[in-house]
DNA sequence: AATAATATTTAGTCTAATCTAATCTATTTT
DNA sequence: AAAATAGATTAGATTAGACTAAATATTATT
């Protein structure tokens, strides 16, 4: 149907939209696909052919509603094949990003719907990140940064933004995981330390660069 | 590491190698892959100059035992995700093969040996063909075609050498599946139809175009 | 508004994998 | 052994996706 490279220039596209709003620009594109910008214009001159985005000459471009089905259906293979190598084959959720990206290509609604229910109809995966349904509906979540709290306030911590292994270590050694009761119990105003509080359990300090990649909701 | 390509053209190699004996043709290769010789032609020179065929100018090629490591490679991978699409998520035998050509390029030692082992280490496929073990040792199973029984034998039915859905559908309408203890009751004469008695079970009748396609052990 | 800096596109190459048409090599058949 | 046929290779072209260097557009700064 579509190309491995075309599936991961609309994933990359829809990532960006998503964060950027609605326009998005050559170089940006360039950047997380790891190629040269004038590889993203040539790409997206035969995408837009395709009718997978538009595009106006120095303009940017966008996804069409194509373009964003297609996007999204990748991020739902991608997702519920980490669930599987998490909850199935007991990988670790720092490790499941690389064969996921490889497992999301596999071009069958069928496979994918089995083993979404094989997994019991999981709504997020091993990192939180939401599952978008066969429809491509993704369940609209109404999660902030820890970092946007204030002393007193707690929340659950249901996601992160920061996907790195490093940082997903860094939460394990720390004892944060998925699904904790946090509290913050202070702020440090010199350097923005946050001690936290964790469900019954101990409390922890940490950076502000970790508060603002947690993401809690209540 | 290898492209898709190469690795379907091993892979093809390899089963042609099985069969035929030791060289393969570039018009015997060239119809497996469904592509004109001289793409074969390129294509081998390309792989010769890579070390993973020998290539004698019109005589032929075969593998090399660096190919022949990236073929039974393959081949393990394909048949575990056969196992997981049946046993797992509830495939027919008929349904999983193109699925699994597929899935068997998922470039990860790690993965194929962890749902190795989430499968139990099963010995063969849905089909009954064997899985090579992570060195790339295949268990020699020394079956022979249910054509070759005389009145009165009988064996284990292990294994087809028929993978069509067309005729694995038919063996399921007629009630004969793997594991199935088959003894030769009856072969007409005029016809070579079988009567064969399944183990316990009613009489079939099938024609020698199905007992040649059956694999016994005994 | 003019210049400088940045971002984008065009033009021309490159590689992997394919094709067709033409040629060459090997194997049969007479 | 010569001719006919089948099979394999070479030559030249094509497509997707990438590159570098040069040219153009856009945005920011004075």
């Amino acid at each position: 149907m579509h190309s491995f490279t075309e599936e991961n220039y609309l994933k990359a596209i829809y990532k960006l939209q998503e964060i950027n709003g609605e326009v998005v620009a050559t170089s940006a594109l360039a950047q997380v696909m790891g190629v040269h910008a004038p590889s993203v214009t040539d790409m997206l001159k035969r995408m837009a052919g395709k009718k997978l985005v538009t595009y106006q000459k120095s303009k940017g471009f966008k996804l069409t509603e194509r373009g964003r089905r297609v996007a999204v259906n990748i991020i739902r293979n991608h997702r519920l094949w980490e669930v599987f190598l998490v909850d199935k084959l007991g990988y670790r959720w720092d490790e499941v990003h690389e064969l996921a990206e490889q497992l999301e290509h596999i071009q069958s609604d069928s496979l994918v719907n089995k083993l979404d229910a094989y997994l019991g109809f999981p709504k997020s995966d091993p990192h939180g990140d939401p599952i978008p349904d066969a429809n491509g509906v993704l369940p609209k979540s109404k999660s902030i940064l820890l970092s946007t709290l204030k002393t007193g306030e707690k929340g659950t911590f249901t996601g992160v933004t920061d996907h790195t292994a490093a940082f997903l270590n860094y939460l394990d050694k720390a004892g944060i995981a998925l699904g904790d009761t946090i509290k913050v119990k202070e702020i440090e105003e010199y350097d923005q330390t946050y001690t936290l509080q964790l469900k019954g359990k101990k409390e922890v300090a940490v950076s502000f660069k970790v508060a603002n990649s947690l993401l809690i909701s209540y």
